[in-house]
DNA sequence: AATGAATGAGGCTTCATTCAT
DNA sequence: GATGAATGAAGCCTCATTCAT
């Protein structure tokens, strides 16, 4: 009954799947959607799947024809997001040779985005915060990166799983404090300088590589939709 | 009459620990404890007040006598562990005037208690995630060190709110890989360095002050009381 | 365990009792006269017992040092009112001989003081309502003044049952009109004539008899005693 | 989309009572009636929602498909009954146009209707007395007799709230005396003569328009349904 | 597939009652 | 007796899931 049709990843599959029946697609996609928009706004522990049918537009029922389970729902969105994180990153320092820059422009590039979408970054922190598959895949995407500049010459740290967790938190801890209402308008060359001197670059050498200019930025795409009907809403995220 | 009569725990209790008359108004206690061993183990979110009132070993209407509501479990909850934190922090640093040591102090002490005692440091994470008024309070300690050490000449930093969140998150990740499975021995001290020398600390330096031994820690005490009856458990929160 | 000192009634037993621990049975007179404050601002079922003994100004153990059950502070609290009405209408009419007369005057004292004090008179009211035992109270009392008119040949109606609720409900209705806001300033004359033509009084002297002056009017006391303590209200924990 | 499809019930649904489609929405008005049931058999306060839900064989989520809260459901029950009772009357005296006879006619229906049908007699009072909308409602349909026949100088009263109190309450009362176990075969006539006296109209013409014979009456419908499953049930409401 | 009504387990909360001090 | 914390049954309400159309 469910279809599972395996379209996921960021709209590139533009001419994949006979092309007759897409509508099909699109609903899956749309609650993907929709469920990013809602943990952004709540978290993601508080998807409720009527509400999630509401905000795609879609009926209660509707959802079960997609995924069998609300955790089914929970885990395509973070494949989703995964992929889409992935893919952000990777297509902007796919050509850098560097370590050190790769490192850099991740991190910026995500500090960006995060400040240009931030009801995608508020979703992205939430899904990394609940859910340590993602943190998984950070982690092995930022490896990467330090072991390239450790090899290269340029970085150097004790411990490269305490390297990655600095690197990866202090991101993350720098969109959180954007989206608790502290944003330092080049925080982003500001925190790359400090990690890099942190994994140490020297400091004339780390100001230079952080305020390079980056790449062209990605079209974001996927999100920020708004919901269309209802009140104000009340329901949810208590504290934060 | 009915209410709150000890208050927020960590207070040094004077004489006796057994005063008669009081020793039901410890019962709050036990429940803001309960709370702590529920949210390290299932999430803040997550905590259910029939299991708050079974890990407390007390009857489900019992909670009702000094919460009024789920809502304010979570904040009363909140408030012990800012409490505790404020009180741990500035307990072991409270005779350093070096700033930079003053930070290396704390950042290392919480590592340390949180290796020693994973469930607080559990605890302690989650509610950082989930409540900004406890982001709002670390950073508010940490703060004054950060000054501190600007002022004496020790850290340079282009901005302080970066710079609060590069320790704080970098901190509360290492805590959160720590959890995740990934322990490195010293990894505090390896932070610590890092953490400096991206806060301008010259390497030889940074190392020097972040492998000066600890002051005595302080006695944990407060968590880690087990459960006692019921399943095996598992219900809740999947991934994280 | 309970004690039952059987002090209901108006206030009237000055001397009975030992009068060395008249304080216990004070107790008792309070809760009830709380009760009866409860009742008229919410009605005879939405009773609390918590709610009655902050009234009261007792903790709620109290309560059951007087009552063993909810249910028994109902039947008191009934009985009391019961015993108020019988007096107040008694010693009222006490010296009128004429059935017609006695009714009116009943009628008449009764809207009479509902008007100077609403919350006994809403308190008699939702008595009324709830209880079939003070109905039929109420009735015992006015059937002997409608037999008494029947037989001076005053009054003339088909079924006394009929003209007991005729004038019973049409009282209490007034009373209920004059609650909800619908207050004319000599409604007991008018109700009182409409009542006496329609027992077949003639109008002349239905007028008559309606307009006649009332005998003194009875200290109303017992009741609106204002609540003391208390903000308002804010039974739980104020965390901090 | 999702609410109070059908609404009102006591529309006369035109052609096919089973249209197959909006059949889930009827729903609704069983909801309703059962309400009216538990009205009647323990009073308006009372109502449980489970036992609502199991009276009108639903299971105890889908009363919250219909109602967002308790106190929902008492208004919504409230307005139909409302409905009802408008409706039963002006049907009943539509085409009367002596003030006089319209205010007899609408009170001796009401009694008869009482007789025939004690349960929905006993949700009509209690409604009545919980629920000062509903006074409002019955009253201002009296209000108009009462208007008609004064002008055409038919009736005579000092006071128009007083003289609607009169007659609403003491039909309220001939019910409740019933329902008490005060039942007089010719009730409805004894009390209409009596009203009409109070009112001013002459013994001998009151006594004549009273006992006229009265228009065919209404099908009652909508109630007794008897409940189907259950423990022998008595559980509320202990005097009245 | 889509819809939306129905379901019912399970959580939150109240409140009469008990009990130790 | 008086107190007030503790108790737990019972009611309200939510929400993931099922099902008939």
């Amino acid at each position: 009954m469910t279809q599972h049709s395996q379209s996921h990843s960021t709209e590139t599959d533009g001419p994949v799947l006979t092309r007759g029946h897409k509508k099909k697609a699109r609903t899956r996609q749309a609650l993907v959607e929709a469920a990013l928009r809602i943990y952004a706004q709540k978290g993601v522990g508080e998807l409720q799947l009527n509400e999630l049918a509401e905000e795609a537009q879609v009926s209660n029922g509707t959802v079960y024809n997609y995924f069998r389970t609300r955790e089914e729902v929970l885990e395509a969105v973070g494949v989703e997001l995964a992929n889409q994180l992935s893919q952000r990153v990777s297509a902007v320092s796919i050509e850098i040779e560097d370590g050190a820059r790769r490192l850099t422009v991740g991190v910026r590039m995500f500090i960006h985005q995060a400040r240009q979408d931030p009801q995608w970054a508020s979703a992205v922190v939430r899904v990394f915060q609940y859910d340590r598959n993602i943190r998984s895949l950070v982690a092995s995407n930022l490896r990467n990166d330090l072991r390239l500049g450790l090899q290269q010459g340029l970085l150097h740290y004790g411990s490269e799983d305490v390297a990655l967790g600095l690197v990866a938190f202090s991101t993350m801890g720098t969109i959180t404090a954007m989206l608790d209402g502290y944003d330092s308008p080049d925080g982003d060359q500001v925190l790359a300088e400090m990690l890099l001197m942190g994994l140490g670059v020297p400091a004339a050498k780390a100001r230079r590589i952080a305020t390079l200019p980056l790449p062209t930025p990605q079209p974001a795409a996927a999100l920020a939709e708004p919901r269309k009907r209802g009140r104000p809403r009340q329901t949810g995220t208590p504290t934060s």
